[in-house]
DNA sequence: CCGCATCCTCATGGATACTG
DNA sequence: CAGTATCCATGAGGATGCGG
């Protein structure tokens, strides 16, 4: 709430005083995938100013949001409950992602929560990715980054690709499976 | 678009490129209500300087969120599609609204919003509501402003109740209800 | 080193006056 | 009515400093 607040008794409103700052939900979004060091999140959010950082930390802080411990920085129980605010944004935002342009900075935990916001919540097979160089998997019920044991198929490809599989606008012949296809189509293809 | 670009390859950075400044999302959510004159938008955000609405209806439109004509601003089907992005920060904003401070403003439509975030898609009732000398409806399956014919039930009550009720922290009988109370139950009370 | 705090510059937002 | 134009306050971006 470094800006001012709109004054308004709606719930947008509100949800906007509090996480509407530049930088602070794709904070939030960096530690819906885990906690996070400061300097981590510096590495994660190319171009935020260091006294930025610091403030909007302190601010989610305050707010009840994020809480700091010996591990660095982590989401409290009703941080983590932004996740669904967070997911309607990136479904939406998907729209604007046809190709990757050259000056766009890709990191793999943005494709966790995309798959997490695009994916069912439960699925019938758990795969393992292995997108531009970093490993994530997509479990039945979990995604994350790293990697997972006795895959049913691993998936490898760049991650616009993977994107458009899982979007519908591609097939999932765009992307190399080894192992079960059956089940990387189960995982990743919407029904 | 007016702030810099997050030159993320991520869809939620995405969303906040388009719809990340300041009264952005509060503009979408009045027209997500209805069409909407500029005067009325003026009216609807109290505190908006003229020039940032009009900088961000430009910015809205030419990114195919918003378009404009003899009736005014309206979404476009795909500014339409952010309708699940602002329910999801409605409801988690929604733990921010304890109760009505005396300085924020209160419009109907807002709670319109709410209601929609809040309820389910399809109600087996409907009522009509009276809040703070406004009409707005809750249909089987449309919510907005004004009255319908033949409602099952009638209630009045302040705005801060209703949203009590809905989210299930006050009980139906702290507003008054003509008519079929089941009814308004039903269609209100989460099951 | 890491985790910020300070300082400076410039872009963005806010308030109000003004105009087609 | 539907915006522009203007001016000032504030916040963001970027470099650097500094204590633990």
């Amino acid at each position: 709430m470094s800006g001012k607040t709109y004054a308004q008794y709606c719930g947008l409103a509100k949800a906007l005083d509090h996480v509407g700052d530049r930088w602070t939900l794709l904070i939030v979004r960096e530690l819906l995938v885990g906690g996070r060091r400061y300097s981590q999140l510096r590495a994660a959010l190319p171009g935020v100013a260091t006294n930025l950082l610091a403030d909007r930390l302190r601010e989610l802080t305050e707010d009840g949001i994020v809480e700091s411990g010996e591990e660095g920085y982590q989401l409290t129980p009703f941080g983590r409950e932004l996740e669904d605010a967070v997911n309607g944004l990136v479904r939406w935002g998907g729209r604007w992602m046809t190709e990757r342009d050259e000056h766009e900075m890709f990191r793999p935990e943005w494709l966790v929560v995309a798959l997490r916001a695009l994916l069912p919540a439960r699925r019938p097979s758990q795969i393992q990715l292995r997108i531009e160089d970093q490993d994530l998997y997509v479990g039945r019920t979990k995604i994350g980054l790293g990697t997972i044991a006795d895959p049913d198929a691993v998936v490898e490809g760049r991650a616009d690709t993977l994107l458009g599989v899982v979007t519908g606008h591609a097939k999932l012949s765009a992307l190399r499976v080894r192992g079960d296809r059956a089940a990387a189509a189960a995982a990743l293809v919407r029904s």
